[in-house]
Formats: C-alpha cells, structure tokens, sequence
RNA sequence: GCCAGGGUAGCUCAGUGGUAGAGCAGGAGACUCAUAAGCUCUUGGUCGGCAGUUCAAAUCUGCCCCUUGGUACCA
C-alpha cells in the first residue's frame, strides 16, 4: 500500500532559456525572481523543488552549430556551461538543471506523443505555405516588405506543399476559456488573463508540431512517425513535466507546478494556451499558476560617460557582488511591469541603499563595539521612547513586508526595509551614544548599553528580512555580529535578548564604494 | 485597426473617493561613532488632456494624446 503522508513540494520553475544564444540581462532577472520566491518559500517552511534549464533543440541551434563547423550538441554543451555559471554567479538555489536533450526528457516526450497520437489528439495534414531555402524556414505574411516582396535576405521563396503533424487545440477551446475565467489565482498579475481571454474569443487553430527530418535532424523524433521530429512546444513546454520526474515516484509529490515564472512574451499563446490544453488531452493535472514578469527596457544600451563603453549588465554581477545585483533587480521591478536599467540608478541604489544606508551602519555599530566594548554586545537595560519607537517600527516592518513578499510585491516590501533600516540610524543619532559614553551618569552608561544592543539587534532583525533577495549579505552580517541562526526563520526575525554577551567581528565594509567618476 | 499595461515632484516609483507621498538628485544647518557616510530642515507637482458622476476624484465613467507589449503555428 502507497504511503499518501507526504508532503506536497512546492514546485517552482523558470521557462528554459533557448541555447542558441548568450545569458543577458532577462535571462539573469528572471533566474533571481524565481530564486527569491524559493528561497521566500523555503524560509517560510515548504519544501520547495526549484528548477531551470535550457531549451537545446531546434533550426537555431542546428545552423548555428553547422556554421560553426561543431556538432549541435557542442553548442547545447556550451550554453549549458554558460547559463549554469550564471547560475551559480547569482547564488540560483535550483535543485535541478534540465537540459531538453537528456533522455530523460526523450522519453517522457515520446511517451506523451505516442499517448496522444493513439487517443486521436494529433493527426497529419498538408500545410502550404511559402518557404525560404537559404533562411531553411516557412515565412508568414508579416516578413514581407512594406512594398509586398520578400526581402532579399530570404534568397529564393517558393510556395510549397508539406505534409505535417497537428495538435488538436480547438477542442479544448471552451474549457480553457473556463478554467482561466473561474481561476483566478492561475495567471498573475491578474490583468495578463485579459489578454489570454481576448485572445481565446477567436477561433484557435491547431498547431503544427513537426518538422520533416529532411528539414531539421536536431529534434526529438515522432514515436509514430520516423521521418518527424517534434518542434518547439511539446519539447520545450513539457520539460516542465521531466524535471518534476514524470513516470517516477517522485512525479505525485512535486506535480502539479505551483508556478511556472516566465516573461509576458510567452504568456499567450504558448504558456496560457498550448500549455493547457496539452495538460489537458494528456490527461495531467495543470500548474496552479504562471507567474508573469515584465522586461527590462533598453537593458545593455546604456554608456558608460567615462569610457563610451557598452555596459553590459551582468558585468555588474562580478563588480559589486551577487547580492547589490539581485537587490537591484529586485528592488527596481514591479513584478508584471516592464522597468528601465540604467547604470545611474544601479549606482544610485548600490551607494544610497547598500552602502550608505546599510553597510555603513554596520560599519558605526562594529566600531562603537569596538571601541567601547571590547567586541561584546551589551545587555539591554531599560526601554525608553526612544526603544518604543524603534521596535514598533520593527513589528511593523515584519508584519507588512511579509504580507508584501506573499503577493510578489518584492520592489515594495525592499523599500519597507530600508526605511527601518533608515530608522536604525535615526535612533542611533537621536541616541548618540558617542555622547552617552563620555558621561559620567549611571543613566546615561544604562541608555549607552541600551542603544549599542538595540541597534545590533535591529540590524540583525533586518538582514534577517533581507534574507531570500540577499542570503550572502544576511549569513555575512549574522557572523559579524556573532549570531548563530540556529532557529528557523520566523523565530529569528523576532526580537530577542540572545544578541547580549556576543562578540563581533573586526569592521568589515561590506559595500565598498567605487572610485567617484570624474 | 483591435486588446492589454503604463503616463503622479528633475529621476525612479508608492498611493483606488475625503486637505498630494517616499527614495535619489538640488539647497541650508547642526553633529562626528561611521564607507566625505548618517541626522535635521528645505526647494519642487493645476497627479497626460478634455468632459462627466459625486457634497468630495490622482482614485469612478467616456473620449482623446503619448508610450510599452500582444495580435498565434514566431524562440
């Protein structure tokens, strides 16, 4: 008898990102988005399955490759190694990395194929249309010219016939219609379902799924047709479905996705549509939800004044570390909206809130500790308006935030923080304490004690809260301030005394400020 | 054309019916523990435009303008 006691994963993927190409600035963005709602998720107490991977078959990635002289799947071999250093460089947790070409993915994609092929779900059929043979591709009415010719990149275009394998979209038509309009958790932000249910008032058309071997040869092979090989979206899309480990038992404990986190660019119709409905006629529980960002604007196009080089943003990552990467990114863009990178506002947030805010409280709170403690935390000893205030901002801060981490409100939540982490400093300097420590009152020596601990435990409070945007910065400040995040996080982002009797590090500039430009 | 998002201080953005907000940038000041950082005060907006609903609108309705994206077998 199958034990049903376990705990539902909570399952979190990114869309794969195409092999024929470089890791850029979206790429990079979306790989942290995810990564902070895992790492939130993990925090909070689920068991999250995080995983990414990379789309590698495909006509892309076939010319490319034969350009090249290589094999296809040397070029696959080298965008993997590529995009999973990207990985690692932005600290991406993902406990998997699947690559379309691994037979495991071979073989559940079959597998679905063969089972929709036999329940009368895809069919063959002449498709003409006209077909470019330098650019090896079929072109639509929207590659002509403003003048209604070809353009001459294309060479020689021909209108041909070519037999091919379809998709059954239509009749699960209705259904999806439904599904979308009675969920509304399944599309996030919820004005995106607008576009996928104005787009499902049309009649949809069935989709072709194959290519002849004769045309492409880098692609998964139909089971039930050798001359075929499947193209694009029943490979791509269902990735999702082997790295849940489909036909395992690991499969029921992951599936459904609780979100597949993708840009608006393939929203409708691969991932609001096919998607679906090829759940839907394999009989597979849906994902619950897609979580849908927006871009970045004119990412890469910005000049550096000094050089009149072109920055390239994930150059950014290796200069100022992963974390003031992920917090920009972060903090910048509201979840569903397009946002614009610049290097100015990089800096801005990099020097306003890191450094000066953040990293150069630390700085005073190491150096007072220093200097007038010996490196120990002292006990609190009594609490004044001043402490009041400072701990009710606390409360509120945690309370909001986490509310705000839940609904994907990241930029927002941020900037809660760091206005506590402002107030940090505002009670330092109402305080004073390097006036408390030259007097003589046993008062002043209490509020003295007081304020050193107070600011060391507010500073602990918010890295803590900072946690799944900045995990190098948190365990960094944690071992400066000689804390041992033994307890689970939401014991430690509660106010306690455990701080008193601990021994700091030597000053530590945690966000060290580039050269001023001139 | 149609559909959707955005249009709020110089910049980036919060703010969905009740006297316009934050951060950055700019100006002034006091302080000195600190990464010439932090703190206080301050300049700055007829909330894209025009109508309408309402005792009251950035916030609701209509039209228009600018901008971003989608408009399928394209990754």
């Amino acid at each position: 008898m199958r034990r049903i006691n376990f705990m539902k994963s909570f399952y979190i993927t990114t869309a794969i990102d195409y092999a024929n190409g470089k890791p850029h600035l979206g790429h990079a963005y979306e790989k942290v988005l995810t990564d902070v709602v895992a790492r939130f998720r993990r925090l909070m107490g689920d068991d999250v399955y995080f995983v990414t991977g990379l789309d590698e078959h495909g006509q892309k990635v076939q010319q490319s490759a034969k350009a090249r002289g290589i094999e296809p799947i040397e070029l696959c071999d080298e965008a993997a190694e590529s995009f999973q250093g990207l990985c690692k460089s932005l600290n991406i947790t993902n406990d998997d990395f699947i690559r379309t070409t691994e037979d495991r993915h071979k073989s559940v994609v079959s597998t679905i194929l063969q089972k929709l092929f036999d329940q009368g779900d895809i069919y063959k059929a002449e498709y003409t249309g006209y077909y470019s043979r330098r650019a090896e591709q079929f072109l639509q009415e929207k590659d002509k010219n403003e003048d209604g010719e070809w353009p001459e990149i294309f060479g020689e275009v021909e209108e041909i016939a070519e037999s091919n394998y379809f998709f059954k979209l239509s009749r699960h038509q209705d259904w999806l219609n439904d599904h979308i309009k009675t969920n509304e958790s399944f599309i996030f932000p919820r004005f995106r379902a607008k576009q996928v249910l104005e787009f499902l008032k049309e009649p949809i058309n069935d989709l072709c799924i194959s290519r002849p071997k004769e045309r492409l040869e880098w692609g998964i092979p139909l089971p039930f047709d050798a001359d075929y090989v499947t193209y694009v979206w029943f490979d791509a899309l269902f990735n999702y479905v082997t790295a849940a480990g489909f036909g395992t038992d690991e499969f029921e404990k992951r599936w459904p996705a609780d979100f597949h986190v993708i840009g608006k660019d393939i929203l409708v119709p691969p991932h609001a549509v096919y998607w679906p409905i090829m759940l839907k006629a394999a009989e597979i529980e849906l994902p619950k939800s897609l979580l849908v960002h927006g871009w970045w604007l004119k990412s890469g196009e910005k000049m550096s004044k000094s050089t009149g080089t072109v920055v390239d943003p994930l150059d950014l990552i290796e200069q100022f570390g992963s974390d003031a990467f992920r917090y920009f990114v972060t903090r910048e863009m509201n979840v569903g909206q397009d946002s614009e990178f610049s290097l100015e506002r990089y800096m801005a947030r990099y020097n306003s809130d890191l450094a000066n805010d953040l990293g150069n409280l630390l700085s005073r709170v190491l150096t007072m500790l220093a200097r007038g403690f010996e490196g120990v935390i002292p006990a609190p000893q009594l609490e004044e308006t001043l402490e009041e205030a400072l701990w009710k901002g606390w409360d509120e801060t945690h309370a909001k935030v986490l509310e705000l981490f839940e609904e994907f409100q990241f930029h927002t939540g941020l900037e809660r923080i760091f206005l506590f982490v402002s107030s940090i400093n505002r009670y330092a300097e109402q305080r004073a304490p390097w006036k408390l420590a030259k007097s003589e009152d046993p008062l002043d020596k209490q509020r003295l004690d007081t304020t050193l601990f107070a600011m060391s435990e507010s500073v602990r409070l918010a890295v803590g809260l900072l946690e799944p945007v900045m995990p190098e910065t948190t365990e960094k400040v944690y071992s400066l301030i000689g804390y041992d995040p033994d307890s689970e996080w939401k014991a430690r982002l509660v106010r306690n005394e455990k701080l008193a009797g601990s021994t700091v590090g030597a000053k530590t500039i945690l966000f060290p400020k580039p050269p001023v430009e001139t």
